[in-house]
DNA sequence: TGTACATCAGTGAACGCGCGTTCACTGATGTAC
DNA sequence: TGTACATCAGTGAACGCGCGTTCACTGATGTAC
């Protein structure tokens, strides 16, 4: 994922690109309003039944249109799916990256990421689980996906530069090089053994969220707030973040 | 999962419980012989096309049956499920069991466990995605998935006996009951921050091996091997086990 | 050991359902002169 | 500003598909006497 995002900052997608050096007509507002609807239909039956229960024929129903007028505004199933999963990941990487941008400091940083990523997660259980679960069989997610991907980790890249690196710590086979072509992209100047413990941080992070919502922790540590908690302060000192 | 454990514990479901003092006719043993041929149809039907896609119709087919026999067999498709879950359950905990028993102490006792549920998930990713991934919408895991999901748990409790408990270590609300309940069941005299910290290694475990089967991993720490290594130790640490 | 009856595996047809996608069409909105 | 043509949204019917489950049935295997 991560590689990837080098290519995409290099031309332009990870920024908005509407584009568009004219005014939109009354035709194209429509065309963008009546998308929106029919991502905000396909959601909700994500919410209802999963990314498999997702059916063109129950959101034209619901819209009240003809299954085959969706088409007008995607190609097929597989390309809704996809708008769906963009537009979680965005959703989520900007819930994460407001914030981080409240609070000061590293490790309060740190906390915050956490935490956003946890409550969004909470909140969108369907749409994170349709990014962060068990890939839909026979669905390959395209480029497109990679970039609001990688908006997370390079959240968590900006937190280290306050690491301060300490004696280096071996690091065994690929993983040296895994780090360094990571650091390039979210944490240039970091030191490739702060770079590895943050990337086991972050595996550790989306692993006790998917283990909360997936229903794992049902009967140890569950309500999970605490547990999280303490979870996040372990994983602070791992990176080394001070405070 | 785990408080539910105590119950299994004490009714004997954790025991193979296969009884029947009587030797098996012919026709018992055709039925658990054709009952077999279904699972691991089925089980083929997984690889293929993931929970969903399994269908009783295709199974039957594929066995020369017409579908509506596969009901002297399994009341009905989600039966038919949760028999695979619960097999899923039994072959990771029996491959980890086995791998955990052939070394000798703590440490290398957490090696082998985190790399036979790693060598196991990569060998079985459906069956993985079948127990750790998104939960099948609209089935619900009745109680006789319990005692087999618990395996995996009961491995690394037996690890933490020989976990020196250290100074006291503070754990935020609920979390030092839900440590020591769990303790009760899978290791009992543990200390609630040893057992706090095991728990978090646990999560950390599976998170890292659904990242890496998920396809999260692709682009950073891709292939995972050394990365996978390097947490596994950065994890013991963690968890405080000696050597 | 032989017979009469009960149990159970497997058949084949049917019910009723929803799905993704295509296609020729009507009618409204936009554009160029 | 007005007209002629192009673009595009939405319709409705159809294609072809696979699914889970039920039900009355045939014929083989097991059991009791």
């Amino acid at each position: 994922v991560l590689s990837l995002l080098i290519g995409a900052l290099g031309d332009g997608r990870l920024i908005g690109m509407t584009a568009g050096t004219k005014a939109p007509t009354a035709r194209e507002r429509a065309r963008a309003q009546i998308t929106r609807e029919i991502k905000d239909e396909a959601r909700r039956q994500l919410v209802a039944g999963g990314a498999q229960q997702l059916s063109l024929r129950a959101v034209a129903r619901e819209l009240g249109m003809v299954s085959s007028a969706l088409y007008r505004y995607f190609p097929s199933r597989d390309d809704l799916l996809t708008a769906l999963i963009i537009d979680a990941y965005d959703s989520l990487g900007a819930a994460t990256e407001t914030a981080v941008a409240k609070v000061r400091g590293a490790r309060a940083g740190w906390r915050a990421c956490c935490h956003a990523v946890r409550g969004w997660a909470l909140a969108h259980p369907q749409e994170y689980a349709l990014i962060y679960g068990s890939p839909v069989p026979g669905y390959q997610a395209p480029q497109t996906t990679v970039a609001p991907a990688g908006r997370v980790p390079v959240v968590i890249g900006s937190l280290l530069s306050d690491v301060p690196p300490g004696p280096p710590q071996p690091l065994p086979g690929l993983v040296t090089s895994q780090s360094q072509v990571v650091a390039e992209v979210i944490a240039p100047g970091a030191a490739p053994w702060v770079v590895a413990r943050a990337m086991i941080a972050w595996t550790q992070l989306f692993g006790m969220v998917s283990f909360e919502l997936f229903g794992q922790l049902v009967g140890s540590a569950d309500p999970a707030d605490d547990f999280f908690g303490f979870a996040v302060e372990q994983m602070a000192d791992l990176i080394g973040l001070p405070g």
